[in-house]
DNA sequence: TTGAAATTGATAAGCCCTCTCAACATGATA
DNA sequence: TATCATGTTGAGAGGGCTTATCAATTTCAA
């Protein structure tokens, strides 16, 4: 709840900064994203379906988009989708992504991190963000 | 030469396996794709324009994407388009990307790589590609 | 050389996402 | 609290990139 609440601030001063507005469905969205992990546009409209049967696809695509400006979420192209990530909720993470069913299983590394932010001190950069992704077969889908 | 012959080779035995066949097209395609290091689709269709000014763009996704099932060739999705990146002909290697100018600077770092590998194991999976992209601002974008 | 099977080129179709715009909601102001 | 300028929404049209369709053509094993 209280972690909520610190995402719904930090999309409030966000809108506070760029003069929009906090609507009905800016925070259903929200709530309904905070939830989970990862998320697709489609996948939510279906979800969010049932709350509310007028929410338009637009309007979910607009507000990822604008979670993703406001720091709150981070777009992924997967396959010929969009996945929006939650980064904010929990601690950076990267993906191991199945080829063969889709599966999804997420791990942090620290030391891939640390060497990370080697090369790019290396080559003059200061990272903001970054994005790791492996792609293989899992346990099941290998045979 | 020695080297697209090997590459060619590749595409021949991959050809075989599958009953596939040696085409002009995809001889002409294959050549122009090695001389690069990423492509698009487009860009090729542009580029082999003055060679075969038939050649389909269809032909060309076809293709590449034949590649990418070859092990020549590897898809990456990079805005709203597709990149195909030569991944025989050189290592692997992944970007720093300036989120200020756009400019991307590529890296290798075998530790890693390495390291990605011990991640995949240890969830079971067998890494067949990944994709790496660190973000943030270049020298010259930093004040 | 022949012919079954794969490939090509042109374009239609498809998918995902964004744009458009009239109707509506928000929130600063009085 | 009422007003109203401005941002937002929903529905569908539009757009960019990629794939499917299919008749004509090419490949290659026999």
């Amino acid at each position: 709840m209280s972690k909520n609440l610190k995402e719904m601030d930090v999309l409030r001063q966000h809108l506070a900064k760029h003069q929009l507005k906090l609507t009905r469905q800016r925070e259903l969205i929200l709530t309904a994203f905070l939830r989970q992990e990862h998320v697709t546009a489609e996948t939510m409209y279906h979800q969010l379906a049932k709350k509310d049967p007028h929410l338009g696809l637009a309007t979910i695509y607009r507000t990822l988009n604008l979670f993703c400006e406001a720091g709150i979420a981070q777009a992924r192209h997967f396959g010929t989708q969009t996945q929006y990530d939650n980064i904010s909720h929990k601690g950076h993470h990267d993906h191991l992504i199945c080829t063969g069913c889709g599966t999804i299983v997420e791990f942090e590394n620290c030391e891939i991190e640390r060497l990370q932010e080697e090369v790019a001190t290396k080559n003059g950069f200061v990272i903001q963000t970054h994005r790791l992704e492996l792609y293989g077969l899992c346990p099941r889908c290998r045979h």
